[in-house]
DNA sequence: CTGTCAACCTACTCAGTAGTATGCAAAGGA
DNA sequence: TCCTTTGCATACTACTGAGTAGGTTGACAG
């Protein structure tokens, strides 16, 4: 709040400032993977940065708050990374859309746990405890149709061009990201047996094949 | 327990006896739909009954227990259903693919909450409270893998008879089953916008045309 | 060297809820 | 009819865990 006035006060202490809310949101996204919103509880998150509850509640004003910040992180960080890809010119919407798919689903391995966090997240919005936040909730509803709408343009720029089959847009988008999206639930980063690459071209391949029908 | 054993004793008051667990496993099921695990409280399931917790306590023994009955009674419905199909005679992997797919997304759909339940469960196996029915938990995963199997059986006659691409078998079910399961995250059953037919149907075709590859 | 403010930590409070103890009622069987 | 057993409800207990209150430390400004 107050370090993002102009001319900071640059009064007494210095400290990690924003950064103090950066490690926290670390901690909170690799306990909120773990074990899901419920069963994290604040103190585990603080024994996470090493610390205790104290220094969390100086960050933050609840348990929910540092929750929907991770989801809004790890949605932020999808779009970061894909959009520029869907924009790229020099490339037909098959070929985007493939790097698009790979690249999400490579995300979604790679110990990124914003993103199994994100995930978990969407059938939350019915707890009460989250949608108190309703603010930040239509940011986060607002950013998966943004971020969905990425996807449908390529795939309808691609049925334009007659490189896919004409079907509803919109429900292909939502077959395509379901499958990528569920990669967290089953993955397991630790046994080294799969292959991230391998994953991703292979539900990339499969997502690029069920769009362009047979 | 007691009524598993052989030539039952028949003393004193029958009432529900099955039943009375039955009743209880639907209002969970939708109880655990609506607000999941930890947000459902064992006096809300009660509520749903229109009954008290001790009603509930007869039957189970604890909230995990319900739990698990109502994911196990889930995926137990959806190999019943689509195991069926996949024997199938008289019909080529392709069209058995869809239609496997079309009655699994179609069962996403239909306000079958103990599908939203099991979805929702499978990232629960970290969570001290359900780990602890290991047994359980054992089944599920196995009824789980054997789906999965059934799913995986078809791919590979498809490769065989040349009716799908080559590929790793195990990865594009995966692929499938993440699209499908998805389902029940996004669909809102209430706004009758969306007909469950089409996209049951929009969905199996994306499936089987991203087997059958390019 | 002193006041100030961020950056914590410790030690509480208090609400919600899983599970238990107990009692009562209804429905057979003998 | 009484006894037994199931099928509940009511009224607890015990605990976990979110959030708070207040104290302590250390860096920087003046």
């Amino acid at each position: 709040m107050s370090s993002s006035e102009i001319g900071r006060p640059a009064l007494g202490r210095p400290g990690p400032g924003e950064d103090g809310r950066k490690a926290i949101l670390d901690a909170a996204a690799r306990a909120f993977a773990r074990k899901g919103y419920f069963a994290t509880s604040i103190d585990a998150i603080a024994d996470e940065l090493g610390a205790t509850k104290g220094r969390v509640y100086h960050y933050y004003r609840g348990k929910a708050e540092i929750f929907l910040d991770v989801v809004v992180t790890g949605i932020r960080d999808l779009i970061a990374a894909v959009e520029p890809i869907s924009a790229r010119t020099g490339a037909g919407p098959a070929e985007r859309m493939y790097e698009m798919a790979h690249l999400h689903a490579s995300m979604m391995m790679l110990r990124n746990h914003a993103q199994r966090v994100s995930v978990q997240a969407i059938e939350m919005r019915s707890v009460a405890e989250i949608a108190i936040h309703a603010d930040v909730l239509a940011d986060v509803l607002a950013l998966r149709r943004r971020y969905e709408q990425i996807f449908i343009d390529v795939v309808e720029e691609g049925v334009r061009l007659g490189d896919f089959a004409a079907t509803d847009s919109g429900l292909v988008v939502k077959s395509a990201l379901g499958a990528l999206n569920w990669i967290p639930i089953w993955y397991a980063p630790d046994r080294g047996s799969l292959d991230v690459e391998k994953v991703a071209d292979t539900f990339a391949r499969f997502i690029v094949n069920g769009l362009k029908g047979s």
